[in-house]
DNA sequence: TACCAGGTCCTCG
DNA sequence: CGAGGACATGGT
């Protein structure tokens, strides 16, 4: 995959808050609708913690329309930072602590999932967890034959025995899975002419 | 038209 | 626990 779609240098943003608010946006939602909130918000001058922690629903609202959920997502994004303000002073405050610990933290907020605090925890925080999606899964269904149900954190816990310990690298990986997803091994429609597992999946005898 | 997208929460049994 | 539904816009 590396050799077919290069190094990722995921995830797309200019500082850690945008990393934390996009990845929200991101959940069940396309990347191109996530990137117009993410513009909306940089020109209101409102992507900082302490603007979205004050900010009017309704107005918050508007501005994520584009990402869909937009009424839940406005009200977990603006409870989060909230929270994060008061009982952490700040992202980077917040960050400042060993990854378990940090996994917990942000398990407890709600609308912050496993996958959504493991990607906070991987590119905004920028220590090694490794990230399992929906790509990742239907891959490794696919190529492996795992359970598609397998549970995230067994999953989670797989890549992490079998890989170095590495930040760069599990960045690129869940990257590369997301590249592989997004341009072949789609849902209902593989495009398998061209994809650098082509020889490796199972799909077509499953 | 229908289905899908870098999920999560709530409710029920 | 695990399944099932709700949440919602934009692209193909």
């Amino acid at each position: 995959m590396l050799k077919k779609f290069g190094f990722q240098y995921w995830w797309p943003g200019e500082s850690k808050f945008e990393i934390f608010v996009s990845a929200i946006l991101t959940q069940q939602t396309s990347w191109k609708n996530v990137e117009k909130s993410i513009k909306l918000l940089k020109d209101n001058n409102l992507l900082k913690i302490e603007a979205l922690s004050s900010i009017k629903l309704n107005k918050l609202e508007n501005i994520i329309k584009s990402s869909g959920y937009y009424r839940q997502k406005a009200k977990k994004i603006k409870n989060i930072c909230r929270s994060i303000l008061k009982n952490y002073k700040s992202l980077d405050n917040l960050f400042n602590r060993d990854i378990q610990t940090l996994r917990e933290i942000l398990l407890n907020f709600n609308g912050i999932g496993r996958e959504t605090a493991d990607s906070i925890i991987l590119y905004a925080a920028e220590k090694p967890i490794f990230v399992i999606d929906a790509y990742t899964k239907r891959i490794m269904y696919r190529v492996y034959n795992i359970d598609e149900n397998i549970d995230y954190d067994l999953l989670r816990q797989y890549f992490e025995k079998e890989l170095d310990t590495n930040l760069n690298l599990y960045k690129d990986i869940h990257a590369q899975f997301v590249a592989l997803g997004k341009n072949y091994c789609k849902k209902n429609n593989p495009i398998c002419d061209g994809c650098p597992l082509k020889n490796y999946c199972l799909y077509k005898k499953l």
